[in-house]
DNA sequence: AATGAATGAGGGTTCATTCAT
DNA sequence: AATGAATGAACCCTCATTCAT
């Protein structure tokens, strides 16, 4: 059945270019993407440097995939507690809490957090833009949130995404640097309360 | 007289070393650490590679120095903006818009902003700590306010400043990759209503 | 009827095999040994890297198999010219413009050019050494043109030889040079007058 | 003496480019350019491969100076030829057995050969163009020679300064493949006697 | 007869650092 | 105080070759 070996052919070197995904996401949680050796993320995953080139074009390549990899499991996040949750304010709060908690245990994920947040010469930007879209999908939530009465009316939308955006995009980064992510999710534990305070409806927005 | 001969000379050196900085300065701004070319610091600087090494021991000793000089001049803020304000509230904004003009507009001050966010594997944490302190100083202030009744009594200090803290940090790492920092300013700017809805004394916190 | 299957599948090997020569060929007559790509050659030839390894040894049997058959496809024209023409002179110009013609359209046998000019490491000298047997070959057609007169008795038949080789040599390697071969018959072309001249029997020699 | 000191720095670091040369010449002078090693011709010149790159910016680069230098000593020939020599088939003749010695005796002009003749990838045409122009030399002297007497006036010029050229290409890609091109003054000593058969006035051109 | 996957040696190049002057 | 020159370690990547299927 030469077909069959064909099928176990490919579905090994799939396997073995998960490996390295793996590996990579190791690597580059590390370090910076500039001081990432191919030869450890090789190692790590347990082939030859060579083989590596097999699977992925070069370096860049690499931190790419690991980039996409990371969007793919942070959307992952946004899909589940979008089904789960109904009221826009509940699911702000459990999409916070759960990003938190991917990047607090997913190496890969800390690993593209490193490389979008560097300005490396060889990946380029396509792969680091996805911050934008958290502001619009803040932004959705927010607006269904006014809806269904969770959150204030005169939230002002546009500003109030933006600004959740940067209180957990600097949680990120002062987790990141404390201790490799590991406090991220008490950290945003903490901002909870003011986060209720600014969007639970029973307060005017007296807005500049 | 050799005296005033060594004294130019002297003076002379210092001129440079501070040249250097500013070359530092403005390829640490530009490129992650390990990315950044003692080669092109001294050509900023106009002078050889190897006279750098009169005036710094290593790449990482450049790397320090520029930390500390961007230390020191945010530092300088925060001293004006004591000086000039009374109220804690106001002291506080006034603290976040003056940084964030320093930072938009200093190369320098970019340049250890990038050096600080990233794990480089030989400028040690010596230099990367600030980060802690800024939240005490927040305390302070927001106890201040507490004080002269321009921030609300009800505020949990420690878990308000270390949010506050997030805040910029976050605008900060945004605003970096956005525009090189350029929009920080109005970043700032666009939160200060919810930060003075989370301040201001005439409501209460029931928070968690 | 299993034979048949074997036949079929043997054809078949012969059929790559030869698929995988032209393919060198076309590789070999565009770049140097050491800058020809196995890949290059199995990617033109429509088969796997690894398969080029059960029809060849290795890098330096595919060249091997190219100069093989350069050789084949010279002499061809040699026995050709043989057969048709019965004057020394005139059998020596069309072996003159016959070759021309061929390395001008054919593209394996302008790569088995470029590997005997070369000293590659591995394309040992065996398949490198026909230039001196054309020398032979001119040297024969001479005598032959004296004897039925159509060559003047005064030439230095194994000087002329060589000095004739050394043309044809010379008009190839510029050729190649300028157009890929494609202006190596007009160059052959252009030699002849003077060719004639030098063997033409009505003018004396005094050689040297 | 600082200035004395810049002087003898610099003369120092001219004599190490031109060690270089002559070791670069003695490696491409053996083996084609992709079978050359950096290592080899820093080895040979007594430096590390890392000071190579101080002098030269690539490989590519060296080749292209010793393609120049080549052309440089070439010319030389030239020059020295047509200063001292007067009459225009002399001067042909003294030109192709000076260039023969040359060819034949220096290491760095067979260097150039062999660099000029195969098309390396990254060696731009810049360098290798220089063929053309010895056949419009030969034109210029041949006129001279006719105009002098000492050549035919029935000979075609432009056609018989690329024959020429014919000839001594094909006689310096024979000697080279023969034994590194020191059978070349020989071989123009053999050739010598049909050149002069070709362009002595006393006989009449009928070309085609 | 053929393929996808893997290997490993080696090459060119970069760059922080040092040295002689 | 400054420079040109030199060093050497290391890195990314290529590619002929081999192996299991």
């Amino acid at each position: 059945m030469p077909e069959a070996d064909e099928k176990r052919k490919r579905a090994h070197g799939l396997l073995t270019r998960q490996a390295l995904l793996v590996a990579a996401g190791t690597v580059f949680s590390r370090v910076p993407y500039a001081d990432a050796r191919l030869k450890d993320i090789a190692d790590e995953a347990g082939i030859s440097q060579g083989s590596l080139y097999f699977h992925f074009g070069n370096k860049a390549d690499v931190a790419k995939a690991v980039l996409e990899e990371q969007q793919a499991r942070m959307a992952g996040v946004l899909l589940r507690v979008t089904e789960s949750e109904r009221r826009g304010l509940e699911r702000l709060i459990r999409l916070f809490s759960g990003l938190a908690e991917l990047v607090a245990t997913d190496e890969l994920v800390q690993a593209g957090i490193r490389l979008a947040v560097q300005p490396a010469i060889d990946v380029e930007d396509e792969a680091r833009t996805p911050y934008a879209s958290w502001v619009l999908v803040a932004a959705e939530i927010l607006r269904d949130g006014v809806e269904d009465r969770s959150v204030s009316g005169d939230v002002p939308i546009g500003q109030m995404a933006e600004f959740l955006n940067e209180v957990f995009v600097g949680a990120q980064t002062l987790a990141g640097l404390e201790d490799k992510w590991a406090s991220l999710p008490a950290r945003v534990r903490a901002a909870e309360p003011m986060i209720r305070l600014l969007l639970s409806p029973q307060r005017e927005h007296g807005a500049a």
